[in-house]
DNA sequence: CGAAAGACCTGAGTGC
DNA sequence: TGCACTCAGGTCTTTC
C-alpha cells in the first residue's frame, strides 16, 4: 500500500520526466478516478490540456504537479494507484483509468520528447484532480519538491490543506505533534493514521514504528511521556527513511515505481504480516489483531502500555496463521 | 466539536 | 469447476 516512501519513489520518478513538459492531451477511461476533482472551475481536461508542468511536490501521501496556470494536478494513489511512464503507442496497462500525453517543447530537454503518464488503479481508491493553490499557513515550502524552485513551492492545493506535514519534512514541528498527541483522546495507532495530525504513515509503517518504539497500538496518546514521544518520532523517521532508500515496500504488483519495478523494504519488516513468527527482539510469538477494520501486528511481550503487557486475555488474539 | 463507524472498490484467496 | 463469501486499507462522509 503506498505510504510516504512509496509515494516519494513515484514523485522522484515523475519529476525529471515531466518537469517543463506541456500536457498535450488526456484520455479518461474511468470517471471514478476523478472523484476528487471539483469541476466548478472547469473540467479536468480543460484545466489541464495546454498547461506546462513546473515540478513535482509531495506532502505525506499526496502528490501534485504545479501547473503554469497557478493550479496543480493532484494525484493520490489510494490503495492501489500507480503512475507509470510509457512510450506513446504502448499497449494499455490493465486497470488504466486516466492517461496524460505530455510533450517536451524545450530544445534542451534530455529525455524523450513525448511520453504517456498512465494512472493505473485497480481498486479505484486513488484519484487525479486539478485543484486551486493557496499559500501555506506557516510560510514554509508546501512539501518536498526535490530541487524545484519557484513561487509554487510555497503553494498548497486546497484539498491538501488539511493534511499535516510529514515527519521527514524539515518544517514538521515536533512540538506541535506532541501537543496534538496530548490533546487527543484515542490510541496511539489511530493518531498515527490521522493525516491531519501527522501525514505519510499508513498501516504498515505505523505497526513497524510502534514496534521499534516498543509501544502498544492502544496506548492512549495523552499518556505518552516525553521519552516515548521522542522514541516514536525517531522510529518513524528511521523507518520511513530506510524504506525510502530501499525503494518502498512491495508485496505484489500493487506498488511499483514509475518504471513498474518493485521496492525491497518488505524484506525488512519486523512485525507487519509476521503474525505467528518469533519477535526478533525477545522471541515471543508475534500477534495480529483486527483494529480499525485492518490488521495490527505487534509483539505482546515487548510492546506494552506503561510497562505492563496489554495481552490481558489470550482469547483476544487470533490464532497464528 | 472530536471520535468512531461506514462507504467506497476489485482481485486474490478460501470453503463448500 | 464454480459460486458465495472474506479480506486488504486510505480517505471522505456520516453518525454518535
Amino acid at each position: 500500500m503506498p505510504e510516504l516512501p512509496e509515494v516519494e519513489v513515484v514523485r522522484a520518478g515523475v519529476e525529471p520526466a515531466v518537469t517543463g513538459a506541456v500536457v498535450a492531451g488526456i484520455e479518461i477511461f474511468d470517471e471514478r478516478s476523478l472523484r476528487r476533482h471539483d469541476a466548478t472551475a472547469g473540467s479536468f481536461g480543460d484545466l489541464l490540456v495546454g498547461r506546462r508542468i513546473l515540478g513535482a511536490v509531495r506532502r505525506g501521501k499526496f502528490l501534485w504537479l504545479p501547473l503554469d496556470s497557478g493550479r496543480a494536478l493532484v494525484i493520490h494513489l489510494g490503495m492501489s494507484g500507480q503512475v507509470l511512464l510509457r512510450s506513446p503507442g504502448q499497449t494499455d496497462d490493465r486497470h488504466l483509468r486516466i492517461r496524460l500525453a505530455v510533450e517536451h517543447t524545450e530544445s534542451d530537454s534530455p529525455g524523450p520528447r513525448e511520453l504517456w503518464l498512465n494512472f493505473v488503479d485497480q481498486r479505484v481508491f486513488g484519484s487525479m484532480s486539478v485543484d486551486s493553490m493557496h499559500p501555506t499557513s506557516d510560510g514554509f515550502a508546501a512539501g518536498y519538491s526535490g530541487r524545484g524552485e519557484g513561487e509554487w513551492t510555497g503553494l498548497l492545493p486546497s484539498q491538501v490543506s488539511h493534511i499535516a506535514r510529514d515527519p521527514l519534512d524539515p518544517a514538521f514541528s515536533d512540538d506541535l505533534f506532541r501537543a496534538g498527541l496530548r490533546r487527543k483522546k484515542t490510541g496511539i495507532k489511530r493518531a498515527l493514521l490521522d493525516q491531519t495530525l501527522i501525514s505519510g504513515i499508513g498501516n504498515i509503517y505505523a505497526d513497524e514504528a510502534l514496534f521499534a518504539a516498543r509501544l502498544h497500538y492502544e496506548q492512549p496518546t495523552a499518556s505518552l511521556d516525553g521519552a516515548q514521544g521522542d522514541a516514536l518520532l525517531l522510529a518513524l523517521r528511521s523507518i520511513l527513511h530506510r524504506a525510502l532508500v530501499e525503494g518502498g515496500t512491495s508485496f505484489d504488483a500493487q506498488y511499483v515505481n514509475v518504471n513498474g519495478q518493485s521496492g525491497y523494504f518488505a524484506h525488512s519488516l519486523e512485525v507487519y504480516g509476521r503474525q505467528g513468527k518469533p519477535c526478533s527482539r525477545c522471541g515471543a510469538i508475534l500477534v495480529r489483531q483486527t483494529f480499525m477494520n485492518r490488521g495490527s501486528h505487534f509483539c505482546p511481550a515487548c510492546q506494552v502500555v506503561d510497562g505492563a503487557p496489554v495481552c490481558d486475555s489470550a482469547t483476544r488474539f487470533q490464532a497464528p496463521s
